[in-house]
DNA sequence: ATTTAATTGACAGTATACTCACAATATGGC
DNA sequence: GCCATATTGTGAGTATACTGTCAATTAAAT
């Protein structure tokens, strides 16, 4: 028993903290994706993006910021490595000087196409050490949370408002 | 019914990915703490390196890295900005020219009490909109996938092996 | 219509978070 | 003692993630 100092009891209060916790699984889950989806050159942001834009053509950068709940200026960044990697063109808007559509290519459309699997294999990896009704109860725990707290963060997700003006008008 | 393109069924796979909740539980994590703390010039992962370094005076910059699962790179930042604000010390060790150890200043240990209140709120504050079983359901099921996903991240938690040579030996 | 306000994309600056690499140092095998 | 190996801190390079600010442009107010 030399123990000379007292135990160190605040690492406790580090280690059961909320978010050291949200800070961990980000990591963790970064990690798994990464890890699977390492044949393609591909980050989580990258991906998200890429799905997005997918899914509503001709959106803008603005718009697909508030969608993904992204920052617009770290948007613009992930913009043009995937404009780099010819994933996404880049179009000017008839409309509006401003605003500049986005748009997947060929190579977007395929890349996204095979990399599916993985990103679905590395999902699941970030639950599989959990029994199946604990996946379910984080999950919408989960879901729960980041839905009441999204005005808590600077940049809230704004899936609703983004997409009022696609699909209808413009 | 204005629907000429089909719904964007897929965004609900993003929405509903625990990666994407990891993601977004994060952003809102570090906003809560960065608007709880403004008043301090404190970042959440500079609070923590102060903690562990309050709890483990002497500690050099690898083993913190591990203990708070940190990359050691990114740490080195870390450290010069504590350092610059004038909240740590670096001592170079005796006995290992290479090591660099890790001590508070008195404005270090100032700046952490008063802080703890308003770090309290923050980490409150993130479970708030949950009922006081399901915050308790949330924390256990993150704890343990946090735990047993461990060796996933590419920064493992080393807590153990990293104390073991503070305390009791050196 | 002209001033005012808001929006869009871009840029600079700071702070994580990771990769790989490298010099200085320490340690182990022999 | 010497040589291969490992460790420590550090640096360069990339990618988020945020803060501001700014010019160009559009929309709104009067």
């Amino acid at each position: 028993m030399p123990s000379s100092k007292p135990t160190p009891v605040t690492m406790d209060a580090v280690y059961t903290a909320p978010g050291y916790l949200f800070r961990r699984m980000q990591q963790i889950a970064v990690a798994l994706f990464i890890e699977e989806c390492k044949a393609f050159d591909l980050t989580p942001v990258q991906y998200a993006a890429l799905v997005t834009i997918s899914t509503h053509p001709g959106i803008d950068a603005t718009r697909l910021s508030a969608v993904i709940a992204f920052d617009r200026s770290t948007l613009g960044n992930v913009i043009e490595r995937l404009q780099a990697k010819d994933y996404i063109v880049r179009k000017p808007a008839a409309e509006d000087k401003r605003v500049k559509l986005l748009y997947l290519t060929k190579a977007g459309a395929g890349v996204l196409n095979e990399i599916m699997p993985s990103v679905d294999k590395a999902q699941a990896r970030m639950l599989q050490p959990l029994k199946p009704a604990d996946r379910k109860t984080l999950l919408s725990l989960l879901t729960q949370l980041v839905d009441l707290n999204n005005e808590a963060s600077r940049v809230p997700l704004r899936a609703e408002d983004a997409l009022e003006h696609l699909g209808r008008s413009g």
